[in-house]
DNA sequence: CCTTTGACTCACT
DNA sequence: CAGTGAGCCAAAG
């Protein structure tokens, strides 16, 4: 299991410095596997991370992300496949663009066959 | 240290 | 069926 590996990366991926925050190591662990051409949702992240009632989290942690700029937040919408967070890039048609690229088709802000396309963590990553 | 907010979700009205 | 409220946890101010 390659966990050493995102062990490595600790050292950059907090905003602040803080290495300790292990929610959001976690958070950019699974948000960095998720395939191109799918797509997940802060809820199937938060119930991967175990705090299944608290998506919010994993919002968050993406708003950090954005700084790393090796998530592929784009790739993670709210549980409707909404690009919710689509005003928090660069541009707000950033990550409709960026979904089109990876053969994701958007309409309206929502990602169509979002059920088709959706990846979920604890299954693919099998905890 | 306490308050506010935040890219969510579920549930009740 | 649609809208509003509350719950959840952590970080930034």
């Amino acid at each position: 299991m390659p966990t050493k590996k995102s062990t490595e990366k600790l050292k950059a991926v907090l905003p602040s410095g803080k290495k300790d925050s292990n929610f959001f190591e976690q958070v950019y662990d699974v948000a960095r596997q998720i395939p191109r051409g799918r797509v997940t949702s802060y809820g199937a992240i938060a119930v991967f991370l175990g705090t299944k009632m608290s998506a919010r989290m994993v919002g968050w942690a993406m708003n950090g992300a954005h700084t790393l700029k090796d998530i592929p937040a784009h790739r993670v919408v709210n549980r409707n496949g909404m690009l919710s967070g689509k005003m928090h890039f660069a541009t707000p048609t950033r990550m409709e663009e960026l979904l089109k690229k990876e053969k994701i088709k958007v309409v309206d802000d929502t990602i169509v066959d979002f059920e088709k396309k959706f990846w979920n963590p604890a299954i693919e990553l099998t905890i």
